[in-house]
DNA sequence: AACATTCCTGACCGATTGGTCAGGTAATAA
DNA sequence: TTATTACCTGACCAATCGGTCAGGAATGTT
């Protein structure tokens, strides 16, 4: 037995029928409590716990418990951003934001952990995530806020900072998973659902009436 | 010596000089240790270490971690809710509504912690502040809702429901305090305060032609 | 000055933390 | 069938955690 025969370095060679199993259990598990406590408040055990597996047994997958949450960010990484990559130069201004706004406040719904998740890190300064959002987010929102500059140019939306603009729908779509917890104690009783349906309406409408011409 | 000479217990007599800035100390270094790592993720020795001090000494003054975290969040509520109290109903809703926009971002660049403090307990599910939102914040929503109601029934401002609307608000300022990390990685390098300045123009513009009648 | 009270500290405690390890068990390839 | 590899466990460890305690040092009161 070396090093190199570990679960981590075994992952170069073909991957088990149980380690994809196992690791999907714990990529789970992590996000259920890395969410719920933040990367420094959550412990391996409560992970191992959630994931339904020996602490050992984890551990066996993945070495450390940075390494569990590198790979929960990681793959959450990627349906983050999918809506933003969406949006298309060509389309129609209303009919694109409509549609990225429809898309990020059903993420919310969906994946309100992974939402969490994130907030959690950046919230703590972003320690993991800092290099990915200074090449590939960084990348992409000024890829989009470049169409936004261009339809503005073409009088088809306002002339605003289209960065903040992007901020803007970022921050009201995933406040409905981040501060869910302060919403439904807010909010006259309603569910989750029927409240992210509410507010789909309010927050097109004011959006788009804020960013279109008259 | 009985329980009833503790320190907390002696919050009732008169407080001694030293016992006040030593309290302040620990509220401000609590602050920023849990605004960073959440309140499972701080520890005690780094809370101390903030509010230089030993870490007997910070519990000679707050018997229990739990404490700090009460006494903090509890500082902290009265200044966070400020300028939802100061919107006034007699008031012009474009005024009223530029002014309390502004305030809240003012609160971002002047109080990222507290920001942040916030959003920590309630991405954790808001266990300690939970009654508080229930009842004081609740109730203000609530009576802030009715006086933006009056204003749609006037013709003021469009028919949205009221209650989205001030979570738009409360999204969008608070995440130039929450995300700032984020925003800092994404932006073209520009300091804190200027970024804040930025978004003032964006925000506003976007808002009230978002709820103002054309 | 004498005394009482408040303030502060080093040493310490049991519990929990992230992580290791020797060895046993199940799966699979020969 | 047998050998090999992958999988899993209980027992364990050093470090850190929140918190205590006996007693010394400041501070304030008379």
């Amino acid at each position: 037995m070396t090093a190199s025969d570990t679960a981590r370095a075994r992952q170069t060679k073909k991957r088990t029928r149980i380690q994809v199993e196992n690791e999907e259990k714990i990529l789970d598990g992590g996000l259920e409590i890395f969410s719920r406590y933040g990367y420094r408040g959550a412990t391996v055990d409560q992970i191992a716990e959630a994931s339904g597996m020996s602490k050992p047994n984890l551990l066996y997958y993945f070495r450390r418990k940075h390494d569990i949450y590198v790979a929960v960010l990681k793959r959450t990484l990627t349906m983050w951003l999918q809506p933003l990559e969406e949006i298309s130069a060509s389309g129609d201004p209303a009919e694109e934001l409509t549609r990225y706004i429809g898309k990020k406040l059903e993420f919310s719904r969906t994946n309100p952990q992974e939402s969490r998740l994130f907030a959690s890190e950046i919230i703590q300064g972003a320690p993991q995530l800092r290099p990915v959002l200074e090449r590939q987010v960084h990348d992409l929102v000024e890829q989009k806020a470049a169409v936004l500059r261009t339809w503005a140019r073409e009088g088809k939306i306002i002339d605003v900072d289209p960065c903040h603009l992007i901020f803007m729908i970022w921050a009201t779509t995933q406040h409905y998973a981040d501060f869910e917890s302060q919403i439904e104690a807010v909010l006259p009783k309603r569910g989750r659902d029927e409240t992210i349906d509410d507010a789909y309406g309010p927050l097109t409408s004011i959006l788009l009436r804020g960013i279109l011409p008259r």
